[in-house]
DNA sequence: TACATTACTGACCAATCAGTCAGTAATATC
DNA sequence: GATATTACTGACTGATTGGTCAGTAATGTA
């Protein structure tokens, strides 16, 4: 507004013209947080910039959570993507090789799940176990065993029809994820930077992740019989 | 102590003893800061609290750092090992196989930076660029693009001597990097609390890894000439 | 033992922020 | 249009915490 401005009478022109919007509220205060959470953390994040992404005052936030804490859980909680059933779906229903039923699920993941802004839950609770070992109980139990679950049995599959080779499946589980987690961590922190080196691009990172370890766990061709 | 306890005519029991130890506080404070800001975040850490931990009192955090955000600077600067070099020192002097070598720099990364408290570098960091994209550019200048030349150049020796296929190299690092940031960031997020499951086991992990990486990579074997 | 120097302390201050609540205005009902 | 209901607001408060500084005691010097 330009310098000396006075209120002319009416409403002033930027006027946010206040809504009554009850059903909505909920979702929108839960994807303000999870974006704020992500960039800043959550003791940094204060609860009435939560409220401001959210279009609205600090009150109406309390209004739907009744605190700072719990809006952090109802964000992990609601952003737990019910997806990986479907993941299992994927895995039971498939006809072909195990080898391209792996990299049907890697993709999967990365388009469902680290393109999507509820990635971020990734960051946020690398950062805040520590202080909220409940919720991390929590999402280790709904996401986390899961996911290794099912690449567990996507590997013992590839083993079973001697695709693969003999592999410590637990291991060979977190090398499937590191690199995935590696690529939605650093969207989530150095990526959002400017300046900061180090391009990732994701689709030719996992591409080449596919391809390095599916040649590293096949199995030898046969000898005989 | 027991309730009732007057506090009788001399010193408490237990009080502290005021020393004077010019030389050793700052390195005392940084290892404290260090500790909790890894452990908490930066924002959830209290001042008084680095101060308690290093044995001293909030007045003498500040007498040696200027604010808060320059005792962070502080911790980043100071752990910044400059055990990079020493690798390079390796890599340059190294005579066996390229997949050898790959072998042995994986080892002494886990050995001299994974193992110890410096690793929560790599938590804080990437809890805290967004907040701090200053510090953040620092570390990427210093640690992140140097060890990123260091296995390069391990790919690419492997590569001219025809040990490894061609590979795209940058891809490659950050799937060398990806597992054992994950058993870092494991180590001090997830891996720090109680019955949160999946257990992470470094060594079985870094090997499993090499094993994969190795096969994966390896060109195959001359047809003829 | 007396005095000077300075590392260290912790009570204090000002700013920040989670959480509250009396009041406002948007909608529903008649 | 009049009345009732309730989603929403933002000024307020109590607690917390980054940062200060006048004072204390440990050490050095004579």
């Amino acid at each position: 507004m330009p310098a000396g401005s006075l209120p002319h009478d009416a409403v002033t022109d930027l006027a946010p013209a206040r809504q009554r919007r009850k059903e909505a509220r909920p979702q929108e205060l839960l994807d303000a947080a999870l974006e704020l959470f992500v960039e800043k953390g959550f003791a940094a994040t204060r609860a009435e910039e939560v409220a401001a992404r959210a279009g609205v005052s600090k009150g109406t936030l309390y209004l739907y959570y009744p605190s700072k804490e719990d809006l952090l859980k109802a964000v992990i909680v609601r952003n737990i993507s019910h997806e990986i059933a479907e993941g299992f779906g994927i895995v039971n229903s498939h006809q072909g090789s195990a080898a391209e039923l792996l990299q049907i699920v890697l993709h999967e993941w990365w388009q469902r799940f680290g393109e999507t802004p509820a990635s971020g839950i990734c960051k946020l609770m690398m950062s805040e176990v520590r202080n909220f070992p409940e919720i991390g109980r929590f999402f280790a139990a709904e996401v986390i065993e899961p996911m290794h679950a099912l690449l567990g049995a996507v590997l013992q599959r590839g083993i079973d029809h001697a695709e693969f080779r003999p592999l410590p499946i637990p291991q060979v589980v977190q090398l499937l994820m590191a690199p995935m987690l590696f690529i939605v961590l650093h969207k989530h922190s150095f990526g959002a930077c400017e300046g900061v080196g180090l391009s990732v691009e994701p689709l030719r990172l996992i591409d080449t992740q596919i391809d390095i370890v599916l040649r590293g766990i096949s199995a030898p061709p046969r000898r005989r019989a």
